[in-house]
DNA sequence: TAGATCACGCAC
DNA sequence: GCCGTACGTGATCTAC
């Protein structure tokens, strides 16, 4: 039995593994998995990374996908042959690998490292090559390609044309490993333990990878790198944990020495493989212990909320929602009728070629003058770079002024639903069901945020959200608050107006609109709700009257006095605005319900867009964060209760919860404990809170 | 050729 | 100068 081996610590040095170098040592034994394990279990805490790959054979419907994408790719080329298809083929593939090697649920761990006070270890659990024998060799194109990898011209010679080339380095066999299940079972005492905290950078990646061992979640309590230092510093543009390691360590490139992996662990030599997990694993745990060591309060409560969602959302990304793949691809199949008609239209209109999809192709066709082949249209809109907009209002604009435009407009929107909730959602099934990753760090206000797919941003048209569906034998529960931002601003201003409004009941939009026209709440129209509702709007988001002008459609003039009506009106709201403004200038941050932070380093700027625009941002992250504060809240009372009745907790876009509860006559009884534990009767020093909800087997229907 | 940027559109 | 917070797609630009 080889004996551990435990990195000397270094007096007065950056951390506890700068001695670290290679020719380290990796498990090879599953004595020492289980004497890792001794040793873990009396710390309290580690850190563990695992490194993974993505294993097409093993997923049969994947090689679908690559056919297809194939011959899209094929079908677009001029000239075929053998060596392209099979040169697309390998890149498709090898994107494909790529892809399923961040999927939690179908990649496959090849190392896991764990490190704590004084150790760390690498276990390799299928690293599939060993040292190099033969290096790689690389052509850019300025040389001859050596024989064997030129191309054959038809003559049949070899052609001597300078080209790329890549032949890919040779290893030697990798040495012995454990498998898989043994190293997990061995290590199942460590990620079961209910009193071990679990650190990890990206934790929920780690866990839900090994949880395919285990056939469920590792237990928590969790922690995780990224969002301690999201709660320290929400204005960081790389949350990656080199980029961490180097504004918090100073060390600008730790894995510079011998932890250097190339495009793909996989085709690493072993022995720096090996190091790599050594020292991800050292980071994560050293980076770890200076971030929680410089928490303070109230940020230390905020990272403590955050990691209670933490387990929430990884037990949604996991069970994940069930949607319709053959709704959704007839669905697809109808759009691509109507865009190849709408096609066709656009092309008989203007010349073969045409890129509907190219901003470049459209503006010159409706803005160039009529010599020039264009319309000679006047563009009434600028985008940000000040080119002539044709986004959907400008051309709603112009949309009687000649018959392509309306084509165009058609066309956005059938690829907006075609690419993005089609194809993009169907891309990312999983026998079924599609399973978001939610992120705690990656928004200034503490807001969470979904990708790969993103369920935050669903069209909440019935032809997209009705392919969402229930478990078999369950029902979808929303609930959702209603006017939450106002509600907390009303809290924060204590407005008497807008107190009122909330606590008689009445229709916040309505309730405003009254206000600004004088009129009881009973003859207010249609019209004039919808106004008190833009200039509600206007009041979280810091808008001016142009702005709502342009939205409402009413005059500038108009704008301003219903501006001007409004926070007189609400004077309780202005003064709350411009209090918070004042505390920013003084702190640099304003702070939310919870005690998060938003650091706003331009609130003193000289310049006048940055400074207003960080001026709006302060109010807004108040009231945006706070929102979250409250919904994070509601979260974490609401997972246990839900699982408590056999209900799943699926989704949560901001404001609202998703739940799959069983059908059955008790589905009133489930909204009725969801919408206590979100707070529905309680209030916000005494703004009352109210959440609705609806049920159905479609989200659309629930909604 | 890969990554950055722009323009756009979807959500709250 | 003029609306806050996100993410995904496709085109186009840019650096290597």
């Amino acid at each position: 039995m080889k004996t551990l081996e435990r990195p000397r610590r270094t007096s007065g040095g950056r951390g506890l593994f700068t001695s670290f170098h290679p020719g380290s040592h990796y498990v090879s034994t599953i004595d020492e998995v289980r004497a890792l394990v001794d040793v873990v279990i009396t710390q309290g805490s580690f850190a563990f990374d695992v490194e993974t790959v993505g294993v097409l054979s093993h997923h049969p419907d994947l090689t679908e996908q690559v056919d297809q994408q194939v011959k899209t790719h094929v079908e677009a080329l001029t000239s075929t042959s053998d060596a392209i298809t099979d040169r697309a083929r390998e890149n498709k593939e090898q994107a494909m690998t790529k892809t399923i090697a961040l999927d939690p649920k179908r990649n496959e761990v090849i190392w896991v490292g764990i490190a704590t006070n004084g150790y760390s270890w690498a276990i390799p659990v299928g690293h599939p090559c060993g040292e190099v024998l033969v290096p790689e060799e690389v052509g850019n194109g300025s040389t001859i390609p050596p024989t064997g990898h030129r191309k054959i011209l038809k003559s049949g010679d070899e052609s001597l044309a300078k080209a790329r080339y890549h032949i890919p380095a040779v290893f030697a066999d990798p040495p012995a490993q454990l498998s898989r299940a043994e190293v997990f079972e061995a290590l199942k005492p460590i990620f079961f333990d209910h009193s071990l905290v679990k650190v990890g950078h990206n934790v929920k990646f780690d866990a839900r990878t090994i949880a395919k061992y285990y056939g469920e979640l590792p237990v928590g309590p969790l922690h995780d790198t990224m969002l301690v230092q999201h709660a320290l510093d929400e204005n960081i543009s790389s949350f990656r944990l080199t980029s961490l390691i180097s504004t918090n360590f100073g060390e600008h490139n730790p894995y510079s020495k011998h932890g250097k992996v190339g495009a793909n662990i996989s085709t690493t030599p072993f022995s720096i493989a090996c190091n790599y997990v050594h020292l991800d694993a050292r980071w994560t745990w050293m980076l770890y212990q200076k971030l929680i060591r410089g928490l303070t309060n109230p940020l230390r409560q905020v990272v403590e909320q955050d990691v209670r969602v933490l387990e929430v959302l990884m037990d949604m990304e996991d069970i994940g929602m069930q949607v319709d793949s053959k709704g959704l691809a007839s669905l697809g199949e109808e759009l691509d009728s109507k865009m190849t008609d709408v096609h066709s239209e656009i092309t008989a209109i203007t010349y073969p070629g045409f890129n509907p999809d190219s901003v470049k192709d459209k503006r010159l066709f409706l803005f160039s003058a009529k010599r020039d082949g264009g319309l000679g249209l006047k563009p009434n809109k600028e985008t940000e770079k000040g080119q002539a907009s044709v986004d959907h209002d400008s051309l709603r604009a112009m949309e009687h002024k000649h018959p392509i435009i309306p084509l165009f407009l058609n066309w956005a929107e059938y690829k907006k639903m075609k690419s993005t909730y089609v194809d993009g959602l169907l891309e990312k099934t999983n026998k079924g069901r599609l399973h978001p990753n939610f992120h705690l760090h990656r928004t200034s206000t503490g807001r969470l945020s979904s990708s790969d797919p993103n369920l935050q941003n669903v069209p909440r048209d019935s032809s997209i959200r009705g392919l969402f569906k229930a478990d078999d034998n369950s029902l979808l529960i929303v609930a959702d608050y209603d006017q939450i931002e106002l509600r907390i601003m009303a809290m924060f201003s204590k407005d008497e107006n807008m107190m009122e409004i909330f606590t008689k009941g009445i229709d916040i939009h309505t309730g405003a609109a009254s206000l600004l026209f004088d009129k009881p709440v009973a003859e207010i129209t249609k019209d004039e709700r919808q106004l008190g509702k833009s200039a509600n709007f206007l009041t979280a988001y810091g808008g001016g009257a142009s702005k709502l002008s342009a939205t409402s459609g009413v005059t500038l003039t108009k704008a301003r006095e219903i501006i001007n009506q409004y926070y007189e009106q609400f004077d309780g709201l202005s003064l709350w605005k411009h209090k918070v403004v004042m505390q920013a200038k003084k702190d640099g941050y304003v702070t939310t319900i919870s005690g998060r932070r938003r650091r706003l380093p331009d609130i003193n700027s000289n310049k006048d867009d940055l400074r207003s625009r960080a001026e709006r941002q302060a109010v807004n992250a108040i009231v945006q964060g706070s929102a979250s504060d409250i919904c994070k809240k509601a979260m974490i009372k609401v997972h246990p209760k839900v699982r408590s009745f056999g209900g799943k907790l699926l989704v949560q876009v901001h404001d609202e919860l998703v739940v799959n509860v069983p059908d059955n006559d008790r589905v009133d009884y489930y909204s009725g404990i969801i919408k206590e534990e979100m707070g529905h009767g309680k209030d916000l020093n005494n703004v009352p809170i109210v959440v609705s909800s609806q049920s159905g087997y479609t989200w659309s229907e629930a909604k």
